[in-house]
DNA sequence: TAGTGGTCTAGACCACATT
DNA sequence: ATGTGGTCTAGACCACTAC
């Protein structure tokens, strides 16, 4: 195993750990380490970076629940034969496109407070009626409509966002602005047909595959937070996601 | 916080970490720790359990991990307020629907080897004109006709499987028996609409919903094994997942 | 038999949130 | 000022794999 140019520094508050994950992740990318190449055991690896062996133990399981290592007993950790895709997180399309560098606009068609149906107030965890913000959204990519959104959110997430805010933000990081934590979601993805509002606002046909996406989002204390309930044009869009099993 | 009732094994080859988990776990959905509850400190627990304290951290990580505990520095770790629903693993539909207590059935349309297209040679990391086992299969849960599945497998994954095995067994269950341990996986979920093909062999209309899952799964060493195309009827299917956001 | 990762201990010091 | 979780150390013993 070559020697890896590792430079720790021990007085940034960055963890011992993190900065052996992301050096091995870097050696990893960039060849340094060969797929299919064998690491140093651990207690070698901890004497040479002059760590306790649990900080290497920890920086390496970083990487195995990446993907990026496998670890067998008695055999050794070995580089997986293949790049790693992202991992997935708890993000916004509007976060993953401009991620991808390219720059995603926002029309806000609804921006209003209601009363919670049965339904929305069931799945916020809120009494029938209870006033809650809806936003009815799309979302474009230069001239390709990609989104129709709908969302309702308790008061105290949304209740001070202007409708400006909604058009250069991403719902997200508006949330976290005010304060609360998104943590916990869950999300259904499946697929239906564009009637004539989806046909009308996404510039589609009739009858146009759409991936649809429900979502409810809990903050830290498990509070329900926000609903989401989004179509998107099939043509421009898909969900991926990688699973690792240890 | 109350003390559960924790009698653990140290003869047992089970993990205390692992065990402890379970314990909390348990604790969780009875209700004995009730929701929004704090767990005593690191060190009391470590104490009261007669275990050291990395021990009982690794136990609290997991359930952070899944979802069900919270931790905040200088503050305590909190049970989350609410029941959280399994985490999204490397599993099939047939398995799914088996723990789910339905009985699917599987129809094998087509079992033969045949050469690789570029494309699928360049997914599996094959030559071109490699020989692959490909599969089409019908899958049913009663009468309903839920999903056409489409693989291709290397030979070494698949070219002793009969298709009697594949009617009663889901691919991934024969896959490990032939000695591959399946890792890694990327998959992509989208939508389209149902072709004269899709439609005949899952019993709707043309042009009614499909869910696509584009599949590529390596194996322990990040050789590619298998690759799916899979199309499930919108009106019966829909994918579930979970993120954690720590 | 030798070598690997898996688990576990008993401390220590620190950063952060709260009072 | 106090108490919490976050990090880190330097050992120990064990289970598993390969030879």
């Amino acid at each position: 195993m070559t020697d890896l140019a590792l430079h720790l520094d021990r007085v940034s508050p960055v963890p011992l750990y993190y900065q052996l994950a992301r050096a091995l992740e870097g050696a990893i990318s960039t060849g340094t380490l060969p797929k299919g190449e064998f690491l140093d055991n651990e207690l070698e690896l901890a004497d040479r970076w002059q760590v306790s062996r649990p900080t290497v133990r920890r920086a390496i399981q970083e990487l195995v629940d990446a993907g990026l290592l496998v670890r067998r007993r008695g055999v050794g950790t070995q580089v997986v034969n293949d790049q790693v895709r992202r991992p997935i997180k708890l993000s916004s399309l509007f976060d993953d496109l401009a991620a991808e560098g390219r720059s995603p606009s926002t029309d806000v068609l609804v921006h209003r407070r209601e009363r919670a149906s049965k339904e929305i107030a069931q799945s916020l965890g809120l009494p029938t009626g209870t006033e809650v913000v809806y936003l009815e959204r799309r979302r474009s990519v230069g001239s390709i409509r990609l989104a129709l959104m709908r969302n309702w959110l308790i008061v105290e997430a949304a209740g001070s966002l202007t409708t400006e805010q909604l058009q250069t933000s991403g719902l997200y990081a508006l949330i976290r602005s005010a304060g609360i934590r998104p943590h916990y979601a869950t999300q259904r993805i499946g697929a239906t047909v564009a009637g004539e509002i989806e046909a009308e606002v996404l510039g589609v046909r009739v009858g146009a595959p759409l991936v649809t996406m429900r979502r409810v989002m809990q903050d830290l204390t498990g509070r329900p937070v926000e609903i989401g309930q989004h179509v998107y044009d099939a043509e421009h869009y898909s969900v991926e996601m990688n699973v690792v099993e240890n």
